[in-house]
RNA sequence: GGAUCUGUAACUCAGUGGCAGAGUACCCGCCUUUUAAGCGGAGUGCCGCAGGUUCGAAUCCUGCCAGAUCCA
């Protein structure tokens, strides 16, 4: 696609080097690449300065719109069943769209424009236009891609699709640039067939407004994403939870075990964190005095990119006071059953091959159990980071980075690998190794693991959670534990953050939490498989990096 | 980071050493109820970028860029 994007493009200055500090601060790279037109563009700008020598102009104020696509359809079939005849009295409307189709007969023409809402056809006749404006039409002045404005009568063609006969059309918008030419057939039950197709994928994240503009399905996707957040923050309000907005500037990291972006103050003079969790500056707020507290928002971890994972994605997390992990989970399972009742309307959801029942209770088990069911293995039996890998080794031939810690060896090679892509239906996998919890009060008579618990569905990890680590000397004991388990510059480095602990010591209620990633949920709800899909911008490579 | 694959017209794709192709779109002509409209005609390009091999390269080789899939 880069050379595409670059063809015929002038010889602009050299891609800047990546710069690999912040500071002093520099003047983004500008795209300097000036637009060439292509023919079919060129065909286009000659259209607009003839239009603009008729004295039409191309890009309006003022649209005086009186229904939307499917309003006008429905007035048309209310009039018909109000009047008991195909032939009620007349409704005027106006329209205002896209134009997604022409077909021009001569002296008639027939257009259908879209907006939100659908589709509606227009009907031309030289009869009821003067034949100048008639000619914008048929010579094709105005043409697909152009937003237009349309006044007339609502009627049906002989075929009987509800039409507006048009009487009087603006231009609201030329457009310049054709996009992708898809054509659809409706069949006779209703069924959209489409021809043609606008497929390529880099291009489609790339310039995701065409993709929108033309690809229904893709819009319709983005619409239930929005209906997932709204369903979600319904369920968080009416449990009583207050939504707050915490920094995504840090002065520290943490709350998860991951590598994050960093970028610098000018005037504060301070090197800044993108957020890689909310997890410490909410349960702050339980310290504060708030009992439960929720923010949805954007979490920022700099790591691969793969089909589950983007740079940036959305996050939901939400702490409750006087709960533990088993609160946590009674609240997941209702609150995943209300988003898909509200969004699906039903707890049962197709993703894939499999058809997930989100109705609760839930499966809960322990991780050793999971484990053991899965593999046969009770990796009690090897309680330390030596002969576990060599029982990885032996069993499976999986080697293991020397200087791994024993928990995290559990949870990604062993249950990982092995049990993970096998949890289909929901559940709740509990009582997480102490050494990759660091912040999860320690498992009653077992000081190995904790009281923690990860969400399964479809194979993929959709949330995490804890009774939260409330007493603050183990919670200073756990960070120096974490810096003893993991090397600075290791993605599963905590850092101690002693205004936490400040926050801890004045008194933190006993109290569980949650974070669950809210694209993955979209996922599941849209039965998309890459996370690109459900992103409406994805982050991709630059564009201009051929030299 | 590794392996494999992909990049040709606005879109979707053929073309694997000998004149750059198809369908749709676009352009010209005809058509007063079409709906993937139809009929007739014409045109379309840095074949991702840069080198190399060759009488000759979209095609073979090398490097680079971008993307996809799988693996780490």
């Amino acid at each position: 696609m880069t050379g595409r994007a670059q063809r015929g493009g002038t010889p602009g200055p050299a891609p800047r080097p990546p710069s690999h500090t912040h500071h002093p601060p520099e003047a983004p790279a500008q795209d300097t690449t000036m637009w060439q037109p292509n023919r079919l563009e060129e065909e286009r700008l000659e259209k607009a300065r003839r239009l603009e020598a008729a004295g039409i102009e191309l890009y309006p104020r003022r649209v005086t719109r009186t229904h939307t696509a499917a309003a006008a359809l429905a007035a048309r079939q209310a009039a018909e069943a109000a009047a008991g005849t195909t032939e009620p009295p007349e409704t005027l409307v106006t329209v205002a769209g896209r134009i997604r189709r022409a077909s021009i007969k001569g002296k008639v023409a027939f257009m259908h424009i879209e907006d939100e809402t659908g589709r509606i056809q227009l009907f031309f006749r030289i009869n009821d236009l003067d034949e100048t404006r008639y000619g914008f039409i048929k010579d094709k002045l105005i043409e697909v891609d152009d937003f237009v404005q349309a006044t007339g009568a609502l009627m049906r063609t002989t075929a009987g699709e509800i039409s507006v006969r048009v009487t009087d059309f603006t231009l609201l918008a030329k457009s310049l640039s054709p996009l992708p030419v898809i054509k659809q057939q409706v069949q006779e039950d209703g069924r959209v067939v489409e021809y043609g197709e606008f497929s390529d994928k880099e291009t489609r994240y790339r310039q995701r407004y065409a993709d929108l503009a033309v690809n229904k399905n893709v819009r319709d996707t983005f619409i239930v994403r929005s209906r997932v957040l709204k369903a979600m923050r319904e369920f968080l309000d009416d449990e009583g939870m207050l939504e707050v907005e915490t920094p995504i500037l840090q002065p520290l990291y943490g709350g998860a075990a991951a590598r994050p972006f960093t970028t610098f103050h000018n005037q504060l003079e301070q090197e800044l964190y993108l957020r890689i969790s909310f997890e410490l500056y909410l349960k702050r707020l339980l310290v504060g005095g708030y009992d439960a507290v929720y923010e949805i928002g954007r979490d920022f971890r700099n790591e691969g990119v793969s089909f589950k994972h983007n740079p940036e994605f959305t996050m939901m997390e939400f702490y409750k006071a006087y709960i533990d992990y088993h609160g946590v989970m009674d609240i997941v399972e209702r609150m995943m059953a209300h988003i898909a009742g509200r969004v699906l309307g039903s707890t049962q959801v197709t993703y894939g091959d499999h058809t997930i029942d989100l109705t609760p209770p839930w499966q809960r088990l322990t991780i050793r159990e999971a484990v053991l069911a899965r593999t046969g293995i009770d990796y009690m039996a090897t309680p330390d980071a030596e002969s576990l890998a060599a029982l990885l080794e032996e069993r499976f031939g999986q080697r293991v980075k020397p200087g791994t810690p024993w928990g995290k060896m559990v949870v990604d090679e062993l249950f990982g690998t092995h049990v993970e892509p096998h949890l289909i239906q929901p559940t709740f996998i509990c009582e997480y190794p102490r050494d990759v919890s660091p912040f999860a009060k320690r498992a009653e008579r077992d000081d190995r693991h904790t009281e923690r618990f990860e969400v399964f569905i479809a194979g993929m990890e959709f949330g995490n959670a804890f009774t939260e680590l409330n007493d603050p000397r183990d919670q200073e004991a756990r960070f120096v534990e974490m810096a003893a388990l993991y090397r600075t510059g290791d993605d599963d480095e905590t850092p101690l953050d002693e205004d936490y602990l400040r926050a801890m010591r004045y008194g933190m209620p006993p109290c569980g939490g949650f974070g669950i990633g809210v694209d993955r949920v979209v996922m599941l709800l849209t039965n998309r498989h890459i996370i690109r899909d459900v992103l409406l911008y994805p982050h991709l490579r630059r564009e201009d990096g051929s030299a």
